[in-house]
DNA sequence: CATGAATGAGATTTCATTCAT
DNA sequence: AATGAATGAAATCTCATTCAT
């Protein structure tokens, strides 16, 4: 009875391929986390992924391409742990508290895509004037933040303003993470980010006047 | 008495060349606060400052050698306006406040170089494990920082936390950038940073022990 | 028994690689035969050799590294000639002799490999006073003679002596080449330059002191 | 009476331009004696020489010009050194030894001359099937070997015999000379060299046809 | 599918030469 | 006449991508 053979549809070579595909992401993601996209080389990733430099392009049609899924996979993972709540936040404080938290979990427990996302690149990007450059991932994770915050706002509020405040929680979050990652207990993470998390939103809810 | 007529050491040769050097550096900021260090070709910078590629060649030894003097320099302005006060601040709590506000003001006012320092490269280097390994001008720049701070401390106090003070307030900053580049108006900025920064002095107090 | 099948450790590509390898070094010696190294470009070479410019750089380091291995390759080469003989000589006269005579077959039958190691880079080296920077092969040919001839010398005769006695063969084979490359017959060649290299031997062992 | 002071018809600059071109010449030999014509920079010569890099250019048209004026009067010493005898040499032997022992003491007595001739450049020309292309210098050199030679010689001669007999009087000299900087003494030049030169000529006197 | 040798476009870098002073 | 800063053609070298096996 080769049931249990059968199960998996995906042929052995799916599967194999389907694991070297991994291979090709975890390593990537390894090397991006040191070099920037730029000064790596394919071959880099390759190397680490022990794999031929000529199975790269098997999975990816060109190096760009590695890092976009990788961006967007990372968007993705943050967007899942931003919609991760027990309960809805009630108030628009409660909201942005929530955000700030979830970026802090995200960054702790995906340190690596975390670093992907904030590398610069994004900050870069969102402080550029070109706002509608910004491709796909990166806006629809701004977006998602616009669309879990807009539901307490009025909506008559102007979307510029609504646009700066997802850049805005964007940026800090890497400060806050520089911050956090200086080696501090939990315990003085405690003491020392929970206010200032809190002093943040009430800032941001300032400039959405109120 | 041909004194006079002696002090102007530099021959016209010269103050031609220190003028070019200028427009190259120059030139390179603005290219580098767009593309990324690896993006940016030779040609883009000597174009930008309307030279011939080789004259880069002639004032610096290569590519890497002009964003080394840039950095070099954006330090020191940096630096300096750390210094910058009529009144030594009197508390570690006025010390650090002055800080944050030094950083600010120098982010206001050379908005390139300012993106320069912490674009992803020093805030990656102080995400790394390997401090030590960060460059002069980097190390540099947070001695700066740990001097200011240690008159106001016990010499007792250990010297890692110092440095972890240091690279909290870096990373702190460029959060703190980010979130100031949005767009407010300076009223807004009264009103949304500056409890920021207090309640983040406050933090970084808590965390060195009082 | 799979032993047999798994001999040929070199897969195809290795093979092809080893291929183009030669195929590089062949293009290299003939067009050094022609141009000096330094008016030699990489795309002389790999025209010459009928593959890209790149692949070079894929076989070897850099342009420098090629002629390394080509004049290590040609040391091997005059190496085993030198030991070629079927009796060994008795006096250092015989020794002396087979050494110029080996020199020149070497010349005949490897006339590329024998101009790039003369090719002026030697007699230059030679003729410097810093004997000692003379770099690996070089050097290795120069003991090798020194080894050949010493079997025959007091051990207490002068090193130095030595050393000198190996440059005076390698300038004097130099002056024979091209004395023979006048194209001369080998009848001429017997009936001149044997008696020339006899008396040329006679000087060397006047200059050993007997 | 200014007489005195008229008597060089040069002025004040002509002069210094004189010297200046003297301070190249003397420079640019010096560095080929060191450095391949490729691998020496125009800069090399103008800064051993101590002088600007436009400076070159005032006194000749290009690198090239440089190199071709040395081996110029490289040549012209090299020829008046062969016009010097006391008496004419009266058989073929003597004015082929005559021939070799002037380019013996050119060679000791301005080395870098010799070198400058001789390094490889001359010899690969030499051996090169393409006689003609020798340029002008080189071959009015050749030419001179032949002229003297051929007063001796039956007008019937090969002239291509003759072409090649002077290039292997060039060909030897070299080696010679290798062989003659050694460090030998005087004594062991007088006792070595002296009947390798005359066993030589012999062999030439046999390629000649007696 | 996986490979890695081969490729060539494009980057960096050198340096002979020009030219304004 | 001397200078050396500026130049750009041409060299070296890198690396993303292709492709035969």
């Amino acid at each position: 009875m080769p049931v249990k053979t059968k199960k998996p549809k995906k042929t052995r070579a799916q599967k194999r391929a389907k694991r070297t595909r991994k291979k090709l992401k975890k390593a990537a993601l390894d090397v991006f986390s040191q070099k920037s996209f730029d000064a790596t080389t394919v071959e880099d990733i390759t190397e680490k992924a022990d794999l031929g430099k000529g199975t790269l392009y098997q999975h990816f049609a060109d190096k760009e391409e590695i890092v976009v899924t990788l961006v967007e996979e990372a968007v993705d993972h943050l967007i899942e742990r931003i919609h991760l709540y027990d309960v809805p936040p009630e108030t628009l404080e409660a909201m942005l508290e929530h955000l700030l938290n979830a970026h802090y979990q995200f960054s702790m427990d995906s340190k690596e895509e975390f670093l992907l996302l904030f590398q610069g690149k994004l900050l870069l990007k969102l402080q550029s004037d070109t706002l509608d450059e910004l491709e796909e991932p990166y806006l629809r994770y701004l977006e998602e933040i616009e669309l879990q915050v807009s539901k307490y706002l009025s909506p008559k509020i102007n979307a510029l303003k609504v646009r700066r405040l997802a850049c805005a929680v964007a940026g800090f979050v890497f400060g806050f993470f520089s911050f956090a990652m200086i080696g501090m207990t939990s315990k003085e993470i405690d003491t020392s980010i929970k206010p200032l998390r809190r002093v943040f939103v009430k800032s941001l809810c300032t400039f959405l006047g109120r």
